[in-house]
RNA sequence: GCGGGUAUAGCUCAGCAGGUAGAGCGUCAGAUUGUGGCUCUGAAUGUCGUGGGUUCGAGCCCCACUACUCGCCCCA
């Protein structure tokens, strides 16, 4: 009988080694790239307490009320996203005794149960960072001007960038009230969900896609006229500083992220070349969410990039991947003694770190040297009874078939250089 | 949670008034016995997503289910 497959599970991925070489060379530069802006890398959980997300992220989002991944009783909950176990993880560990702006980077998996779709998966990866204790714009545009640094180094340039602030929530308290009046009175106009919307989170209201609420928003309230002047005054200096960086942005008033603890700036990148799940970075100020979550007032500001969708463009944009790490060395064989040679020279030329590697089937030579070839080996070694009597063999180049005498005394400690060009 | 599309060899796909399956690529093996790349020859692999129905007969028609996929919602 046979046995049914099991498949993996919906929304998840198997990462194959040419994809792994893709993802480890992304990461590798960026780990570099946060390091150049003194980032330094922080690892938490997979899974937090189901409380965390909760309080930090908030009890109402899609993602909270929907979309975890939670277990063991409710307790504990797979992360949907890393900005609130970066701030337990800052708290927990007394972090804002370092000294200066604690500044984080990470690259993780994160969960969320929803339905797959070009560009979202249930499991997916996200690498971002945190910027904790100063509430500077100056810092939002090192921020903003880091993500766009990051995406044209990977070759993803064709990208806008909006940007908008949305204030306090004491600041939001007599806008929502203004915007909930305006919006009952067009009532009639308005799609279901914004209906229920309507008591619950007013605000996301702004960020529909549907085109009579859009047409009717243009006459709504502004947010940006109830907030503070500080808060302006911040909104104001940070585009002053990106126009001098030369930062090109979109300032989009309706830009209102789906978690609840964004304060003040909010920014998003989006590409028109993703599919319908176009936004490539998302982030904001979230000035109150260290309070929230049990420690003094202190101001942060963050970001998440998603990498699969990061990998899309930059597979889209053809960007130059590092080949696949190639095999220096195949010994052919046939014999016993010859196979029982090769395998302890492959242990003594791996130590010397070359890659190489030999037949395990008992295959034909011919198959063998078909084997080589493929992997892309660069030299090949025969080996059969007469090379183990006369301790003398041929290797041969690959790439134009020649072929050098050695002795097999010194495979061992054989420089591959010599026989390079 | 709600819509649309798709489901044939490992991969990309073809198939037809409905008559019990094909190609290319890949894999494996050979082309005067111990040497790759080009070429040629040959081989293996499918209960045609699952279950039911119509029919003498279904991969092809109908129904259900499942998976995948795209979209809504939301997000990276």
């Amino acid at each position: 009988m046979k046995k049914e497959l099991i498949k993996k599970p919906t929304g998840t991925l198997d990462i194959l080694p040419e994809d792994c070489i893709k993802r480890r060379h992304l990461e590798n530069e960026l780990i570099n790239f946060f390091n150049n802006y003194n980032y330094k890398e922080i690892r938490t959980p997979t899974f937090e307490k189901t409380e965390l997300f909760k309080r930090g992220i908030g009890d109402y989002t899609d993602v909270v009320s929907k979309e975890m991944y939670s277990f063991h009783n409710n307790e504990f909950t797979l992360k949907p996203e890393m900005t609130a176990p970066v701030i337990r993880a800052y708290l927990e560990n007394s972090m804002y005794n370092l000294p200066g702006v604690v500044k984080l980077f990470y690259i993780s998996n994160m969960y969320r149960h929803e339905r797959p779709q070009a560009g979202r998966f249930r499991e997916f990866s996200q690498f971002g960072a945190e910027a904790i204790g100063s509430s500077s714009y100056l810092i939002d545009a090192e921020m903003i001007l880091l993500c766009i640094k990051i995406l044209e180094h990977f070759g993803v340039g064709n990208v806008i960038t909006k940007i908008n602030t949305i204030g306090s929530p004491i600041e939001r308290k007599d806008y929502l009230n203004e915007l909930k009046k305006f919006l009952k009175d067009h009532i009639g106009s308005l799609t279901d969900t914004s209906k229920n919307r309507l008591e619950k989170n007013p605000l996301r209201i702004l960020d529909t896609k549907d085109e009579k609420e859009i047409e009717i928003l243009k006459s709504a309230p502004r947010l940006y006229d109830y907030l503070n002047d500080s808060t302006k005054k911040h909104f104001v200096n940070l585009l002053n500083l990106l126009d001098k960086l030369n930062i090109k942005y979109q300032v989009d008033y309706n830009l209102v992220r789906g978690f609840d603890y964004y304060t003040s700036t909010t920014f998003e990148i989006i590409s028109n070349d993703l599919g319908s799940q176009n936004a490539i970075i998302g982030g904001g100020r979230y000035d109150n969410l260290v309070e929230e979550l049990g420690g003094k007032s202190i101001p942060a500001i963050g970001f998440a990039c998603g990498i699969e969708r990061l990998l899309f463009l930059m597979e889209k944009n053809n960007y130059k991947f590092p080949s696949e790490s190639i095999v220096n060395l195949f010994i052919v064989t046939f014999g016993d003694k010859a196979k029982d040679f090769a395998l302890k020279t492959l242990i003594a030329l791996r130590k010397r770190n070359i890659k190489c590697d030999t037949d395990f089937l008992d295959r034909s030579i011919k198959s063998q040297m078909k084997e080589a070839n493929k992997i892309g080996s660069e030299f090949t070694i025969v080996i059969g009874d007469s090379e183990i009597d006369t301790n003398n063999a041929l290797i041969k180049r690959m790439k134009d078939g020649k072929e050098f005498e050695i002795s097999l005394n010194e495979l061992e400690k054989i420089n591959l250089d010599k026989f390079r060009n």
